[in-house]
DNA sequence: AATTTGCCCAACCGCAGACTC
DNA sequence: GGAGTCTGCGGTTGGGCAAAT
């Protein structure tokens, strides 16, 4: 098996690792200020942390950042969470973009904690009650990740991207900017059975 | 009161595409 | 054009905390 040395990546014995200290931040946030939010290698360096870049980055997207909204996603926030998921999968980093102040991690484990329990709930539900249902892709989302996870000699990417294409119309407007209300409450309004 | 269990969330890991030299 | 590096992404892990036993 052919290992792949030249990718970058923390190293386990040198580098600091765990919860940041609110010291890190700080100095973390003058260097971005100064230097702003890119080279992060240069970045951990200049702030004298014993941090990887990665580890930086990360910090920086997840909370230092302005404007970040933490906790309490509302009812529409969540609504509109299910919504992009069902259309286009775990793309937690798409997904957040609609999502002003939030974060692909937080969407993420929002996911992975609540939603994804909500989805179950209501699937078993649904099935006990019109089993042909599920069988539509479209009330099952997890089937529809089968056909984005199918990475079966083409990149998972590739085929997502494949996946997509009947969409891309849809999209189109989904990816002009960072948030389209009037685009986001038509896409509110959007019939419950087109998913 | 002590222990176990489950949940939440911050952080890490590995991969792949983009970029630079 | 190719090798090396950087960046961004999604999946996963592990610690802290609260509720349950």
């Amino acid at each position: 098996m052919p290992t792949t040395p030249t990718r970058s990546r923390c190293s386990k014995r040198d580098a600091n690792r765990g919860a940041w200290t609110a010291e890190e931040d700080q100095k973390l946030a003058q260097v971005i200020e100064t230097h702003g939010p890119r080279r992060w290698k240069l970045v951990a360096a200049k702030a004298g942390l014993n941090r990887c870049g990665k580890s930086c980055r990360l910090r920086w997207l997840n909370y230092l950042r302005p404007n970040i909204k933490r906790g309490n996603i509302s009812d529409q926030e969540e609504d509109l969470i299910l919504r992009l998921h069902k259309l286009l999968g775990n793309r937690w980093s798409l997904i957040a973009g609609r999502l002003p102040g939030r974060t692909d991690n937080e969407i993420k484990n929002y996911w992975n904690s609540r939603l994804s329990k909500k989805i179950k709930q209501k699937e078993s539900q649904s099935k006990f009650l019109e089993p042909d249902q599920s069988q539509d892709p479209r009330n099952n989302p997890s089937a529809m990740h089968s056909v984005a996870d199918n990475d079966g000699g083409t990149s998972k990417r590739e085929e997502e991207m494949k996946s997509d294409v009947s969409r891309d119309d849809f999209l189109d407007n989904f990816n002009e900017g960072p948030l389209n209300l009037e685009w986001m409450s038509k896409f509110l309004e959007v019939d419950e059975s087109w998913f």
